[in-house]
DNA sequence: GAGTTTGAAACT
DNA sequence: CAGTTTCAAACTC
């Protein structure tokens, strides 16, 4: 069902195709019955490789980056097709794709969509967190969205009095969502109608923060989290990208929105008194360091651990697939980034995350299904055994170099001080890469030749 | 369901 | 950039 639709890009698509622009009105139009008749079906628009036009500016969902679960995972593909559509926020994040995984044909057209969407944007070498304005922004797995939107639809939605729904604080807006029916909100702006405010606000807001957007948790490997389950501590490469702030909650509440997706406090963090269960700042449970040693006196030491950690474990994959913590990573990684966790049966990772969930799938399944990234890592490439990773480089390399244009500062900086764990350093060079390693997945059959 | 607590987001 | 205010979700009762 598609009742939450929002896709800022869809509606800026439309404009575009009133514009003229090189989309090819035919495609649009196709797009839009598939969106009447099927539940806004990923449109794709067929993009024309020059004209990154067709790409505007969205919503992301970051909340979405809230990962889901395994379980969640599984559900997904199955309401996937159901579908939906998603909006996946390229613009700051990255797009997110369709799971390749799937056989669907549906899918199939979907993600082929996506990815011409991505390989535009490699193309035309417009760094993902530039400028709004100037990004492209993909039209990604909208279709997703809205199944997810659907998935979720019993899910709270937000109940905002003052912010009129265009603020962050607003959790559809800041998901990248219209604001819908369930929605208890007042004075709400965050609705089609008011597009030019939302797509405008949502600029505006970008431009104080590219990663407002974007997913919060950064995630390269996949390991589900149990809630109780000792052992299922959350991978060092699940981190929420800015890390949080607590100060009371000892972060075992979803206050603490490290803990809310699922992950562990890293050294990004600058809670106090963490007792995350998925993951303490000072890493004694990433580390397997049981003991409550004073974080003060830890926090350095093991700081400096955790990074090394990190980095052993992220860095290698993250070169390709996730540009750092300012950058989303790999869609995977963002969408799978929060886990639902606990939480699952609140629905609190609201529909965005869902959605996004949903889209990377195909990430999720193949590539972060793994708890050991390195290992995960070679599967994504058995499995998607399509543009191998080494050749993509080179592709990106004329195409869209990993630092071009893109914005180098960490958006988070204003928080969180980009540590030097895999996640935030560059991101601006991660984050060419990210795109590149986003379209193949979605392109399967996306080879080096083709690109040529 | 009302009131409180909490921490992110926004503002100064 | 630090401190403060605003906001809405999370939580408690």
């Amino acid at each position: 069902m598609l009742r939450r639709c929002l896709d800022f890009e869809l509606v800026a698509r439309r404009k575009n195709l009133n514009d003229g622009s090189n989309c090819s009105s035919s495609v649009m139009l196709q797009s839009d019955e598939r969106f009447a008749s099927e539940d806004m079906q990923l449109v794709p628009l067929k993009p024309s490789n020059d004209s990154p036009r067709c790409i505007l500016p969205g919503i992301g969902l970051h909340l979405n980056a809230l990962a889901i679960t395994s379980q969640d995972n599984k559900n997904t593909k199955h309401e996937t097709l159901s579908s939906g559509r998603q909006l996946s926020l390229p613009g700051s994040t990255a797009s997110f794709h369709s799971p390749k995984s799937s056989q669907d044909p549906l899918h199939e057209s979907l993600t082929s969509a996506s990815t011409e969407r991505d390989m535009v944007a490699v193309e035309t070498g417009v760094p993902p967190a530039e400028d709004a304005s100037q990004t492209c922004e993909y039209l990604v797995s909208e279709e997703r969205r809205l199944e997810n939107a659907g998935e979720t639809e019993s899910c709270k939605r937000c109940n905002c009095k003052k912010s009129k729904c265009l603020k962050l604080y607003c959790e559809c807006f800041a998901a990248g969502v219209y604001c819908i029916e369930p929605c208890s909100c007042q004075d709400c702006f965050n609705k089609p109608i008011h597009e030019d405010t939302v797509l405008a606000t949502r600029k505006q807001i970008e431009s104080r923060n590219p990663l407002a957007f974007a997913p919060k948790v950064i995630r390269s490997a996949d390991s589900l989290p149990e809630p109780g389950d000792e052992s299922s501590k959350t991978p060092a490469s699940a981190r929420h990208k800015r890390g949080c702030n607590c100060k009371k909650s000892s972060c075992l509440k979803k206050y603490c929105e490290c803990y809310q997706g699922g992950v562990g406090c890293s050294i990004n963090c600058r809670c106090e008194g963490c007792k995350n269960a998925f993951g303490r700042k000072d890493g004694s449970v990433l580390m397997e360091t049981d003991g409550e040693q004073e974080e003060d006196e830890m926090e350095t030491c093991e700081k400096s651990m955790v990074d090394k950690k990190m980095e052993k474990t992220e860095i290698p994959n993250n070169e390709e697939q996730n540009p750092g913590s300012a950058l989303p990573t790999t869609p995977l990684q963002f969408c799978r980034s929060l886990v639902q966790l606990p939480f699952s049966s609140k629905c609190k990772p609201p529909r965005s995350l869902l959605a996004i969930g949903s889209s990377s799938g195909f990430y999720t399944g193949n590539k972060y299904g793994k708890p050991n990234i390195i290992h995960s890592q070679s599967k994504f490439e058995k499995s998607l055994q399509v543009a191998p990773e080494d050749e993509m480089p080179e592709i990106l390399r004329s195409n869209c170099s990993p630092n071009s244009g893109i914005k180098t500062a960490s958006p988070n900086s204003k928080r969180v001080s980009p540590p030097n764990t895999g996640f935030g350093s560059s991101p601006s060079r991660r984050s060419g890469r990210k795109l590149i390693l986003q379209s193949i997945p979605s392109f399967p059959s996306l080879t080096p030749q083709h690109l040529k």
